[in-house]
DNA sequence: GTGAAAGCGCTAACAC
DNA sequence: GTGTTAGCGCTTTCAC
């Protein structure tokens, strides 16, 4: 763990100036055939490699991109990352990603601090609209992920309202008749998933029934899935807030002796890549996690470049995806 | 995206020198009542923030912890992230990751812009034994996870011959004749595992037989499982490199109408989440993903310390959970 | 307690 | 082509 070499060392030893050097690392201009051995051979015999932090404070630029998710623990977010991952190495930055784990009070600090070491950033947060120009104020480009963020800059994320619509549409269309939505309110997207139900509801006269949930994993469906599913008037088919609470009620529906599809409808929204392996397999929406991370890092990578067309919301629309967990009536 | 105030034009607006802003922006010294007032109404005023490369490069510290994790869509790496994570917070840094996507290429890049940004680092690497001085010439203190790093530095990772060593035992117990390895062979556990296996079977006189996965995912289990399940001298046991392939045999296997674990057993490596609410059951072996993600990352933050004691291998142990994917013959 | 000055390792003009 | 020089924004002696 010796001290690492300097660009000044290595000036030193191939006898040359440090500005020579500076610039046969950045490869900016060409060199006499003697210059440029002398400083390969120094480069070399020193194992130098140039320290980054001192660039980029000169430069102000740090080729990384910074990511922030909710919970790594979801693979809906995973795959954002994987997607949006893909698109920076592509074009030469690489990723950094940070996971807030759900906390508004760890939010502020590592953003703070990632903010500061990319050259960009996209976040997803349940942060109010009002506080988003927090986000901002870091002066760095940001993206949006996974909400709108009308006035507050470029965003992407699924349309959470239509989601919603198409499977009231599919449960409806099976002739269920008490249907019920485990909600998450503090998530952005809960409020636009309820409207989408509500709406599709109204219209052929059906009520929701609603249940809150403390978190979107499958630990927590599991625990909500009691008492909704024994209550006198169990709903005749749930739909989750995502594919972890749906895998959850599965696990605990499974235990409480209740058959899916034949007693009960269950949906996940997401899609994520286990929902095709349970059993039922779950009929669900896909978000198109993957693209979402993609796209939204091809926006912020324009954004980065100062490209002012990157503005407004990127709607993204979801697809049904039937499976085995929902039946006709 | 207006430039940011420097610590220099606080010290201008408050009146002091920036000597002493510095100071006050660390806390390292009391101040007089209105040298405080004047600076913090300073930093208020024009919403400051000190610039951390500016800082890091003087001190040599960042406050970071990087993790480099060989593929973000697996639950065990996932774990072990959150595992790392939490302690890092605990204990005042922050964690950035990087995801190599099993890609040695890229792992070069990735790790030499990560570790110039990090104070330590806890890497998952395929990389071969003579090639993990390349990582330890970052000068940065590391911890390999995953896999004993013999005279390369500080490692931790789960016993890898002992689970596979405890399946190969559940399965002679259960009385399986025809029991089959699907392994892959760049993974570092492989070979231990593959020992393990082999021990115990030679123990019981039996023979194993070994298939070829391309990838440790759930996709490459889906592509593989016919050619294992198809043959005229099927095994009546298989088990799988992790919960991931495992996963893609069942999703196989039912698609070919071969029942589980009536007519075929199968076992994964890894308890990930999902292993639970798969039907049947899977069973598995438990490595402790977050656990070792926490360890590793005390590990890591002593070394940071400098605490010449944190050496050597930590080997975990890994626990057997059985649940429905087996049955005796 | 406070400030002046010397850098951390590097790049970007601008001479030569 | 190559070298000189002036910083990037900050911390850290060391005087006062």
């Amino acid at each position: 763990m010796k001290k690492k070499p300097t660009i000044r060392d290595v000036a030193a030893r191939a006898g040359v100036s440090i500005a020579t050097v500076s610039k046969y690392i950045n490869a900016t201009q060409r060199f006499t055939p003697g210059v440029e051995r002398k400083i390969r051979a120094a480069v070399d015999e020193l194992a130098y490699q140039s320290n980054p932090l001192a660039r980029s404070m000169i430069t102000g630029r740090t080729g990384s991109v910074g990511v922030v998710i909710l919970d790594i623990g979801n693979p809906h977010f995973t795959n954002v990352v994987k997607g949006a991952n893909r698109v920076a190495l592509e074009q030469g930055y690489n990723l950094l990603f940070v996971d807030t784990e759900e906390s508004q009070a760890r939010e502020e600090v590592l953003l703070e601090a990632l903010s500061r070491r990319v050259d960009g950033l996209i976040v997803s947060t349940r942060m109010p609209e009002d506080q988003l120009d927090r986000v901002l104020a870091y002066g760095k480009p940001v993206v949006f992920s996974g909400r709108p963020a009308p006035g507050k800059g470029p965003s992407i994320g699924v349309d959470a309202y239509s989601a919603a619509f198409m499977l009231g549409e599919l449960l409806v269309k099976q002739r269920h008749k008490r249907i019920a939505y485990t909600g998450f309110a503090p998530a952005r997207p809960d409020m636009e998933r309820m409207r989408g139900l509500t709406d599709c509801l109204d219209a052929h006269r059906m009520k929701l029934m609603r249940f809150e949930l403390r978190a979107p994993t499958i630990a927590e469906g599991e625990r909500l899935a009691p008492s909704v599913l024994l209550r006198k008037d169990r709903p005749d088919a749930v739909v989750c807030y995502n594919d972890l609470v749906a895998i959850g009620f599965l696990g605990a529906a499974r235990t409480l002796g209740i058959a899916i599809p034949e007693e009960l409808s269950l949906v996940g929204i997401d899609n994520i890549p286990f929902s095709r392996f349970t059993r039922p397999a779950l009929t669900t929406v896909d978000i198109q996690s993957e693209y979402l991370g993609e796209e939204g890092m091809r926006m912020l990578l324009r954004a980065i470049e100062g490209d002012p067309a990157v503005k407004g919301h990127v709607k993204v629309e979801p697809r049904l995806v039937v499976r085995d967990s929902t039946r006709e009536r």
